[in-house]
DNA sequence: TTCCAGGCTATGT
DNA sequence: ACATAGCATGGA
């Protein structure tokens, strides 16, 4: 157990595994930054959390603490993993380097919405974009929870022009109309090939940003998502071979099994820090 | 100015 | 099934 559960905060006990800038600033989700006083903050469907570091151990400080354990990953011992995976020697560098990343159990219509916008883009404008499209969300405190998907389909085309997301805005549309109707809850029960089929069938979700969601909105551990920074780590630290994104998602999959997903997180991030 | 960013759709072979 | 042009916007 590396945290303790009281009434208004989590304790993390264990900082060798729980670090907030790792953890957020790989690039699994994009409703964070941090406070006047440089505590992490993070936004998640209806909820915002605040990390405080103090001398042994991190606060979570929230407005649902159960929410936050479980989107934190809280029960699962992530050393055991990296013991796992450090058996790669090119992998095991980056995964001290990025020792406190975690898999965020992030809400999935969230993570559609968030994923179909960071297609082609930076992260820096699609933090702006997907700010903007939150302020349809209701307010709760003093930021926007993530709109609902009545929210979502209710909005006009123009509304989605207005939001700077370029070609993106009738991908979000024609996204937000088909899921008008459709439990999530429901799909979440089918296999992880039917959600992978049921998610490719919407406008602006390929391959890449399918594998995005199943891993970061439906807790897919196993998959492997590749994009431009995995095509360099991948030509900068493991082959020289030419392969194709599918060839090359395959081959991380293989090698690390149900944990590639945060293998992939260690790759990204370490690339995306040290790689130019 | 040109290139690139957590790629996808549409349209060829 | 695989290859590639075009795509909106903004920052380097």
């Amino acid at each position: 157990m590396i945290y303790k559960l009281e009434k208004d905060k989590i304790i993390v006990t264990d900082k060798s595994q729980f670090n907030p800038k790792h953890i957020l600033e790989c690039g699994q989700v994009f409703r964070f930054g941090t406070d006047e006083q440089g505590n992490y903050f993070v936004i998640s469907k209806d909820f915002k959390a605040t990390i405080i570091e103090k001398e042994n151990c991190y606060e979570i400080v929230s407005n649902n603490p159960e929410y936050f354990v479980k989107y934190f990953d809280l029960d699962t011992d992530y050393n055991l993993i990296k013991e796992k995976l450090k058996r790669n020697k090119v992998l095991s560098p980056m995964v001290d380097y990025g020792y406190g990343i975690r898999i965020l159990k992030a809400d999935s219509h969230e993570m559609i919405f968030s994923f179909i916008i960071s297609q082609n883009n930076n992260i820096k404008r699609i933090q702006k974009i997907i700010d903007k499209l939150c302020t349809i969300g209701k307010v709760s405190d003093n930021y926007n929870c993530f709109p609902t998907i009545a929210e979502l389909s209710d909005a006009s085309l123009e509304f989605y022009q207005s939001l700077g997301a370029g070609y993106r805005d009738k991908f979000l549309k024609a996204t937000a109309d088909a899921l008008k109707d459709v439990d999530l809850e429901e799909i979440k029960k089918l296999s992880t090939d039917e959600i992978y089929d049921f998610l490719i069938k919407l406008t602006g979700v390929g391959p890449k940003v399918a594998s995005c969601i199943l891993l970061f909105g439906f807790g897919k551990k196993d998959k492997f998502p590749v994009d431009t920074w995995i095509e360099q780590v991948y030509y900068n630290h493991f082959s020289s071979e030419k392969r194709s994104r599918p060839e090359i998602q395959r081959y991380f999959e293989n090698e690390f099994k149900e944990n590639s997903g945060l293998a992939q997180q260690y790759l990204f991030y370490f690339e995306r820090e040290n790689g130019k």
